[in-house]
DNA sequence: GTCTATAGTGCGATAGAC
DNA sequence: GTCTATCGCACTATAGAC
């Protein structure tokens, strides 16, 4: 481990999101942050590529779940069943215990349009790894981009749904509720 | 004529997406661009917010032609029916002759992050705008956003297969298949 | 136009863990 | 001893302030 504390990473992400609550994304410096996870600001930049990215450090694995889900999904479904499958494994990454970090969380990046940009290019990523998890599968394109795509797109609008104040339906709930809405919109 | 030369953003842009083709974005300054563009760098950053936005340059009206089509729309649509006459409208923005220079321009963008965030937030923008025009219509929650989502994906699909090499279709024809496409996988 | 703050990189030195 | 995280410093490019 380090020269001093271990989880420097995870020390570093909590006083980074601390801070932009607090005074904002672009008043806070990642001199400031580093000062705050006692490290020097070069240490910032070893463990993260650049400022915006300490806000979506521990969703590595995120990707991974939706994957899984269309891994472990049983023979003969169709593109949007896998889809499905993506979102309903996906959903247990976002237990309502973290209903209230995760309002907090979006507070910050929806009001700020460099972290929004690096949101929707994470986003891209999900869409492109569930693109590629379904031509695994034998879906052919542009069936599986259009899936994929919509499959992501069904995750924003819940995952915004959940955020939202007073809302108290679980995620898997809401994402099967868009996810038919979906279906209602585009049908005919 | 003084020092003060017409066409300077155009200029700029064109030199640009020339430097950034050549040598690459990130190996490119921003006064490498200015001093293509016979102006200083302050000039540079007096047309365009950032680095990024000289390749966005020209597109302003682009959202406008989506906005149109479903403004201009019969009563009585449904919400992807509207989508679609955005998508019809906005295929004027694209004629043929232009594919070219949308091929190269997609390649920089393409092996570029920075610049994939950039797009993806106009993409966004564009969704969300679109959405706003369908819920001036009177489409509600969540529908106008998944009509609106849907419409943008089924732009991007279409537009990335109207750049592949030996394409030949129109864009107003392929997204009319792709739409076609969206319909079937989403269906049930 | 000029000046300056901030983000981000490269590299050698160093301190601890093993 | 090796291995690796951290430090310290010099440096460039972007972008905003003045």
């Amino acid at each position: 481990m380090g020269r001093w504390q271990p989880g420097t990473r995870d020390r570093l992400r909590a006083a980074a999101i601390d801070l932009f609550v607090r005074q904002g994304y672009e008043q806070t410096t990642t001199a400031e942050i580093a000062a705050a996870g006692g490290v020097t600001e070069r240490t910032f930049f070893r463990h993260f590529a650049d400022k915006r990215e300490v806000i979506f450090a521990g969703q590595e694995d995120f990707v991974g779940l939706f994957v899984d889900g269309i891994v472990r999904a049983p023979d003969g479904r169709t593109p949007m069943e896998l889809a499905a499958a993506a979102l309903e494994a996906s959903a247990a990454f976002f237990p309502d215990e973290h209903r209230d970090y995760a309002r907090r969380r979006m507070e910050v990046v929806t009001t700020n349009p460099a972290l929004q940009e690096r949101e929707l290019l994470k986003m891209a990523g999900l869409g492109a790894a569930v693109a590629q998890a379904l031509r695994a599968r034998g879906i052919t394109e542009p069936q599986a981009t259009l899936a994929a795509q919509s499959a992501v797109t069904v995750f924003g609008v819940a995952f915004r749904t959940w955020t939202t104040e007073g809302e108290t339906r679980s995620l898997a709930e809401i994402e099967r509720e868009v996810m038919g809405e979906l279906g209602a919109v585009t049908a005919g």
